[in-house]
DNA sequence: AGCCTGGATAGACGGCCGTCAAGATAGAGC
DNA sequence: GCTCTATCTTGACGGCCGTCTATCCAGGCT
């Protein structure tokens, strides 16, 4: 019961430091070797996109008319109970890449274009898109 | 159990086709909507990302000098034994995110760019990476 | 007010995955 | 060939997470 403690997630980081700590590691993760918080925040967005549930959820909010949809839109595209599709809105809405608001009887979704920026930039290896600049 | 299947990965995605699929949506994600099997495919490799331990192994592989480390540097730097860590770099490895050659006594690891320029750029939001962009 | 519909929450269940200890395998050097 | 070191593999354990059913909350309508 030491060390062993099952995975390694013990701290859950709120959506508010999270994105302090994402944005703490801004160079390209390849360039320099990242902080362990920042690793930590880091993943936590990751996991957050890391289903394909969830991906098809924020490609279809993206893609949608407007940039924006509403819940019973894209309940209607999976084969999942209402209560699942809202889970997951919910997991991508904490992890800051989706936002809500509601319009009369509906919910309406839109994605935050920072969180999948930031995320791009990070990932992109420094000269960025350089297919085989492997010298 | 008609439905209830636990978690939605009831196929596993071999590298080769993996890759593949990882290109058959090589638009920005939030352009059109992706499809089910890309989502499935996109998600593998995100999964492979989205955890604290694999992500500081990229980034160190990544920040080493020459772009190559071997097991024993990576595995110094954690607290976690060396199974552990040779299990993370096997998940990197499936996921086509580094790839390693064994040199006498040592193992040695390094990044493939393309893994992390795809994912980069599916999660560009179409006009991409503004940070420091031309533009 | 009462009903209906869209959506969120609570609780339960089962599989996946991160971790470790122990053993196996591959070169290097004697 | 034997031993030693570096690394991988195997098996087991425990927690996390995706899914469901059942229930609750919020607005609109009559």
């Amino acid at each position: 019961m030491s060390i062993q403690a099952g995975r390694g997630t013990p701290e859950f980081i709120p959506a508010a430091e999270l994105r302090v700590v994402v944005d703490a590691c801004s160079t390209p993760l390849v360039r320099e070797a990242i902080s362990e918080s920042a690793a930590a925040g880091l993943a936590q967005v990751l996991r957050a996109l890391a289903d394909p549930v969830r991906l098809r959820l924020v490609s279809l909010i993206g893609a949608h008319e407007g940039g924006q949809a509403c819940v019973c839109e894209l309940t209607t595209a999976f084969d999942l109970t209402q209560p699942t599709i809202s889970h997951h809105l919910k997991v991508l809405r904490e992890a800051g890449i989706i936002a809500s608001e509601r319009r009369g009887t509906w919910v309406h979704y839109w994605l935050v274009p920072a969180a999948l920026e930031r995320m791009a930039s990070l990932l992109a290896p420094v000269g960025q898109i350089p297919p085989m600049a492997g010298a």
